[in-house]
DNA sequence: GCCCGTGTTGCAAATAGATTGCAACTAGGT
DNA sequence: ACCTAGTTGCAATCTATTTGCAACACGGGC
């Protein structure tokens, strides 16, 4: 039951990777739903241009599947000119989510994953408890501004939501 | 935004001990919802009657607000006749949660916490982004046991999801 | 009530992801 | 070109969790 449960510590490598579905950034393209270029949005955050940060976000424009640090770090790293640390990696990281350039996913194997947020397309995951693979869902069914208990009101409220399956391969 | 982000590795001990609500267990009484004493749910799960294992499910039993390892030792320790080992809570809770014995909750602060498994009520939890206060929330706006994707169908789909505010305390 | 085997536990050591301190470096405004 | 605040690399550290192994105890059988 719940076979997630306790892999942290276990070597699951680039197996996030493998589902990702490709869609190459688009420069400057006049369509309304822009790919702005990686510098671009660095620049919007106030944050220097350096090789490692528009790595990470080339990449997470690149492929969707979120992907943990090391996942990051790895494919940084094989890319040809860039080599940098696994520190340099969680810092910036750290700094894109506070400044809501990227969402945090937790599958709950242990391991944080990141990807890039788009402003305006809200959606959760579906994760394969056997092979891992993981899936965008393409709508949330959750909408909840302030929650309401008997006696309580939350204000400002978020959630946190994704969804465990077997999907058609391991069935 | 999102105060809760990297607060593993801070000291956050009983913090969230304080909101649970007390509720003691009461063994063998006839009404149709019993609360089964621990050694009757860990014979019926075929698991030997211990020390450490009744401690942690009376403990769970006792207070709702879905706790850590660490809270769940630090209680267990604290009782008069008990003490053991963390790796045993570690073990123990692994154990009850491969039973279904207990449920695991991540509110995405790098702890993960656990709360006795009630059956028939399946709930979620909202956490207070500033004080980390815990409620339970009565009913679960997600009802899934299939999703299907444009070409996937995911079976046996079960879902993890938390909202975060801010209580009216923190407001 | 005692015996024994298997499941449990304790202790110490190992792992792994994440964080921190600090000195060296660099993007980008002047 | 220069300067400085913001970044990065490296090494050390931290913390949650896991593992190995020997000692122990629950509970079924006698």
């Amino acid at each position: 039951m719940e076979a997630l449960r306790q892999n942290r510590y276990k070597n699951n490598e680039t197996r996030f990777m493998a589902h990702a579905k490709a869609n190459s950034a688009h420069p400057k393209c006049e369509s309304k739903h822009v790919h702005e270029d990686s510098g671009d949005l660095l620049r919007a955050a106030k944050l220097k241009v350096t090789r490692p940060r528009t790595a990470i976000l080339d990449l997470l424009a690149a492929k969707h599947g979120p992907f943990t640090s090391e996942e990051i770090h790895a494919a940084v790293t094989r890319t040809p000119g860039i080599a940098c640390d696994l520190v340099t990696i969680y810092r910036c990281l750290a700094k894109f989510e506070d400044l809501g350039l990227i969402n945090r996913c937790d599958f709950g194997d242990g391991a944080v994953r990141y990807e890039l947020r788009h402003k305006d397309h809200h959606h959760h995951h579906i994760i394969c408890r056997s092979c891992r693979r993981v899936e965008p869902l393409p709508n949330c069914p959750v909408e909840s501004e302030t929650i309401r208990l008997p006696k309580l009101a939350f204000k400002d409220v978020t959630h946190r939501l994704e969804f465990f399956g077997l999907c058609p391969d391991c069935q």
